[in-house]
DNA sequence: ACGCACTTGTTTGCGTACAAACGATTTTCG
DNA sequence: CGAAAATCGTTTGTACGCAAACAAGTGCGT
């Protein structure tokens, strides 16, 4: 069997463009997701430190309380993930969960001292790593890239 | 505990920029890659064939013969995740495996008939794959997004 | 020829990611 | 009011994704 792109250079005719991996909007933002992952995991300064329960940590901030789906949306993590995120950031002790008198099916969040104080200290290196992630670009080429790849999420 | 919004709403004095998640590339990253996963699973076709698994068929179907570890680096996997990638395929029949006799620590990797088949029935799927990702960008902004991208990553 | 470094493939453990199904509640609407 | 629909949190099962540690094989330098 003659490997496609052999096959390919011998046949000028094909109509066929051929499929270069490569060049592929999905395994490109796979392995730009890959990068910035590992940027973070030597820049946040917490080993243990997720993007995913950093990102949870910095919406608490910025709400107070929340209710977990709630908390889910706003960092695109479905119910499922979110359980995970949550219990071991509540076995961190980073957070808290109440239930909510108003609403017995759901759970109120809220970020404890210690939280407060990581968040507080892990903020400016959430910055240093978008910075390092974008190393390779100008400033206008940041710009533009990040109102694209916006428009895509 | 005031949420960190509301200060820094009351004091405009703040140096810090404010670390707002939904403007991280991070954060950004990761929504796109859910969002073509999401495209990718709905129309490649075949509902039990992931990227990573498409990404490996493709490789193979350029390359002919490859190692494990050498399809993980043309793919972008580490031997851990492609384990589980190759575990499955074999399990579907789509690959073969085979132990080099020019070094015994190798296993060579080639396509079935069926693997063959199916890549070719699932190629124009990935094109159109791309294009939905893209839908929101006219040609030009296809290309300078995909330029940029491909820096980052 | 020998030893030491490197490579190859494997396993384990942890952390996303999502579908699907579930019980308990709340809301909506006839 | 009361039944159907929607929401909330939870669990299970499958599939990435990587670190770390491992045995077995290869290659290199002295």
């Amino acid at each position: 069997m003659k490997p496609a792109a052999i096959a390919a250079r011998e046949d000028a005719s094909v109509a066929e463009p051929a499929y270069v991996l490569e060049d592929q909007v999905g395994h490109l933002l796979r392995r730009a997701h890959q990068r910035h992952a590992a940027i973070f995991q030597e820049m946040i300064g917490d080993a243990q430190l997720t993007p995913l329960q950093f990102a949870a940590l910095v919406k608490l901030n910025d709400l107070g309380e929340v209710s977990q789906n709630e908390l889910g949306r706003r960092t695109a993590m479905d119910a499922a993930t979110m359980q995970g995120v949550i219990k071991r950031l509540l076995a961190r002790g980073l957070i808290d969960r109440k239930p909510d008198p108003e609403d017995r099916r759901r759970v109120v969040l809220s970020l404890t001292a210690d939280g407060g104080r990581l968040i507080a200290a892990a903020m400016p290196n959430g910055h240093a790593i978008t910075d390092e992630t974008l190393a390779g670009l100008g400033d206008a080429e940041r710009r533009a890239f990040l109102s694209l790849l916006k428009r895509l999420a």
